[in-house]
RNA sequence: CGCAGGGUAGAGCAGUUGGCAGCUCAUCGGGCCCAUAACCCGAAGGUCGGAGGUUCAAGUCCUUCCCCUGCAA
């Protein structure tokens, strides 16, 4: 029964393809995908296929590509769909395409909605510093991220966790709460749950200009920061003119010993910085031009570091 | 051919007007110490990204190719 249903999977990147994946092993009838257009890439401009994209085709899924699915989802009512799965497909879908499939249109949110309904859930619980996230399976309606929800699973945010580490859990789990909540979609027996209108907190898309991160921060805070933006795209500071990413960090203590954004300590113990109300290790940098290294070995070629300022 | 930095010991870097390839960390051995990621002594470890050229002599100069990274898209 399971295998009849013929679903359209939307979906763009690595996120998605995980899922889809999912969809696959477990022999769900993907009849087509739909994925953003193949982009330019890189520092050699070469066109690549999205993730979503690449594992389509090596399934010999037929694959569409719509400039802007608002204005082009005619060719969906020949699929003849009755289900529509998106995770991360990176257009508002329009509302008469979420009425064509048989059953409806759900979607796998990183988060668990009422909480951040928006377009960087993973990075904001990041940001926000909590120990507790997870996946919601849900309903798609017209307003973004507010339909009635089928299906939550909770992840643990470790301390070590960052942004890209949060994304492997998010492909196991997301996928785990979607193959529960699957069959009870499709037969119409999983009852949905409307989002406490209250709890309702949004999260923006990450612009180019967060990634400066900010000698205003708090400590916790910048540390915070730093997780939810690394490893990619990575938060950064001035050095100079170059641009000197810190991908990863720590609260060492409250001292306050000299002018905030100023290193404060850089030898084998450790390279710190002066923040306004405290002091953090800096773990792992990246100076512009050079490779991700650990503070040791920014150290051993970079010396004279000490009482360096960065803006 | 979008802009820019780079490729030298396991890692991070220096190497001047071409003239014996170095520093810090890591590794191994030894010493000191109640002890140590500390300190002292010693050792191993390199076709200087590849190919070609200029030269008595190339890490260094010329040509060409490959790769890594930041920005931009």
């Amino acid at each position: 029964m399971m295998n009849n249903t013929r679903i359209l999977f939307m979906g763009t990147p690595d996120l998605a393809k995980n899922i889809l994946k999912a969809l696959l092993e477990n022999g769900y009838n993907v009849v087509a995908c739909i994925t953003q257009e193949d982009k330019p890439v890189g520092r050699k401009h070469v066109i690549t296929p999205t993730p979503v994209k690449k594992l389509a085709l090596e399934h010999n899924i037929p694959v569409y590509q719509p400039h802007r699915i608002r204005n082009d989802f005619e060719f969906v009512k020949d699929l003849n769909v009755d289900l529509i799965v998106t995770c991360a497909y990176g257009q508002i879908l329009p509302h008469d395409l979420l009425t064509l499939p048989t059953i409806g249109a759900i979607n796998v949110h990183g988060s668990l909605l009422p909480k951040y309904r928006g377009a960087s859930p993973i990075q904001e619980c990041l940001k926000q510093g909590d120990t507790i996230t997870g996946v919601t399976i849900m309903e798609m309606v017209d307003e973004m991220d507010a339909g009635d929800i089928f299906y939550q699973q909770k992840i643990v945010i470790d301390p070590s966790d960052n942004y890209t580490s949060l994304l492997d859990k998010f492909s196991l789990c997301g996928s785990e709460a979607l193959l529960k909540a699957l069959p009870g979609i499709i037969d119409k027996s999983l009852k949905k749950i409307s989002q406490n209108k209250d709890e309702v907190t949004f999260c923006g898309k990450i612009k180019k200009e967060d990634e400066h991160l900010s000698l205003d921060l708090l400590k916790k805070d910048f540390v915070n920061y730093v997780r939810a933006l690394s490893l990619t795209p990575g938060g950064y500071l001035y050095f100079g003119e170059e641009i000197f990413k810190i991908l990863e960090c720590e609260v060492i203590s409250d001292e306050l010993v000299d002018k905030v954004g100023t290193i404060v300590k850089a030898d084998k113990q450790g390279l710190y910085l002066q923040l306004k109300d405290g002091i953090i290790a800096l773990k792992q940098v990246q100076r512009q031009g050079k490779k991700i290294m650990t503070y040791k070995d920014f150290l051993n070629g970079e010396k004279n570091f000490l009482h360096i300022q960065l803006s």
